[in-house]
DNA sequence: TCATTTTTCGT
DNA sequence: CGAAAAATG
């Protein structure tokens, strides 16, 4: 008798899951794996607010798993120990697995291939899981890889996607293979108190409710931030309770400006996947260096404590941290605004921050995150290097009537429109009765100085 | 068909 | 400014 092991890792859903229909085909019985990986914990990656997401990530793959005749197997300790300890008990022939992108999704790859061709097992990686167009679909001539997106979106967009496929209607698993009890999200301290559901159900549960309304419209307002009108798949995506594949099939069936720009987004997640894949030391390392000096962490100790905790008396800045800190979430321009200002006007090193943004993110990616710090940082892809985004003109250009500011600073609810942006031009009695922090910086003394004091 | 130069264009 | 495409030889 056949039997295989699906190692489910950055794809958790029955839905479109090609290693677990490949498994099903290709034998009678299977086993269903998750390892509680002991190097993304060493790694720090196994943060509050990702593990509780994780915890309903398996808890719903079990039950739909259980629905068809089946069960979760989960383990935690070395992966390709516990991959090959699993595959000893099941005597299974084959693995199948999902590809991903990082040195360290890279590296696992490698080893565990070695691991089990030692052992007479063959094992099994499917691309197009993790991502819609796998790394090195298309390239630009000479190059592994695009370095610019445009250019990429164009081809990107000419790739015919596989069909999605359906979720299985049964799972055989061979009996005595335990499981260790799976986590749940209330045993987890220190979680954000807005922290989203995880789980394939209310991820589909959510794509629906999306591609029915909303998506209608995003491109209008996916920049509003009071309007909070993103899809806020990003967790989805990042577990991969949802299949980016399937994602990019139904919204294109819905057509339209708003499904098209959320497509595009969706691109830029596979733009961002495919630099990684051919330069993985791009997460810690600039991908293209400007010679920057930044200031050490020692030195801009009370500058990175104001912006980890919202108060550096940009309202808009310390909105959308503290909207990070609440819901282990932020919205798109909320990112791209505090980023900038972390590493532009503060000029402090982008790893810090995407460090910081990877310990709360619900979503924290390493493709995505680290590479879109580097593009506000200019050490990335991005064409204009020198970019720097004003907060005040930013605010004024995507909060208008201050909205997103109230809801997350409070102390600051109380003053009306547009002129929340810059508390410190308030009449000086109106301003004293606040208690809002001054600006920890002006913004004319940002990066320029900071570079000129460093002689570059 | 290929290598090199020129033009275009960039969340 | 530099990457990618287009034009050129």
């Amino acid at each position: 008798m056949r039997t295989s092991v699906v190692l489910f890792t950055s794809d958790l859903r029955l839905h479109d899951h090609p290693p677990l229909r490949a498994a099903l085909g290709g034998s009678e019985r299977t086993v269903p794996l998750f390892v509680r990986d002991r190097a993304v914990d060493r790694a720090g990656f196994a943060v509050p607010n990702r593990l509780a997401f994780l915890a309903d990530c398996l808890r719903d793959l079990d039950a739909g798993l259980r629905e068809r005749g089946g069960r979760l197997v989960v383990r935690a300790g070395d992966l390709v120990d516990r991959v090959c300890e699993v595959v000893a008990e099941a005597d299974a022939d084959e693995v199948h697995m999902a590809s991903d992108v990082s040195a360290h999704a890279q590296r696992r790859e490698e080893r565990l291939r070695r691991a089990l061709e030692a052992a007479g097992v063959r094992l099994h990686v499917h691309d197009t899981v993790t991502g819609a167009v796998a790394p090195g679909t298309v390239t630009p001539a000479g190059s592994d890889h695009f370095a610019v997106f445009t250019p990429y979106f164009r081809r990107w967009s000419d790739v015919s996607l596989r069909d999605a496929l359906a979720a299985p209607r049964t799972v055989r698993v061979p009996d005595g293979v335990g499981s260790e009890p799976l986590p749940s999200r209330y045993g987890v301290p220190g979680l954000s108190a807005g922290l989203a559901t995880g789980g394939e159900q209310e991820g589909r549960k959510r794509l629906g409710a999306w591609l029915r309304g909303p998506v209608a419209v995003y491109e209008e307002r996916h920049d509003d931030l009071a309007g909070d009108a993103t899809s806020r798949l990003s967790p989805h995506l990042h577990f991969g309770t949802l299949s980016p594949v399937e994602l990019v099939h139904r919204a294109r069936r819905a057509g339209g400006p708003g499904p098209e720009a959320f497509v595009r987004q969706l691109a830029w997640r596979d733009f961002h996947r495919q630099v990684l894949a051919a330069r993985p030391d791009a997460g810690t390392a600039d991908y293209r260096t400007r010679h920057d000096r930044w200031r050490s962490e020692r030195e801009a100790r009370e500058d990175i404590a104001a912006w980890k905790e919202g108060r550096t008396g940009y309202p808009v800045i310390d909105a959308a941290m503290r909207q990070l800190r609440h819901e282990g979430w932020m919205h798109n321009r909320g990112r791209l605004l505090t980023a900038s200002f972390l590493v532009k006007t503060l000029y402090v090193d982008w790893r810090v921050g995407a460090r910081h943004f990877l310990d709360l993110l619900v979503d924290g990616d390493v493709a995505n995150n680290q590479l879109n710090w580097q593009w506000v940082a200019g050490t990335g892809t991005d064409t204009r290097p020198n970019r720097v985004l004003n907060p005040i003109t930013q605010a004024r250009r995507f909060d208008p009537d201050g909205g997103y500011v109230r809801r997350w600073v409070p102390e600051l609810e109380g003053v009306q429109g547009r002129a929340v942006h810059e508390p410190w031009r308030l009449p000086a009695d109106e301003r004293a009765a606040l208690d809002y922090p001054d600006p920890v910086i002006d913004l004319s003394a940002g990066l320029a100085r900071f570079r000129q004091a460093r002689g570059r």
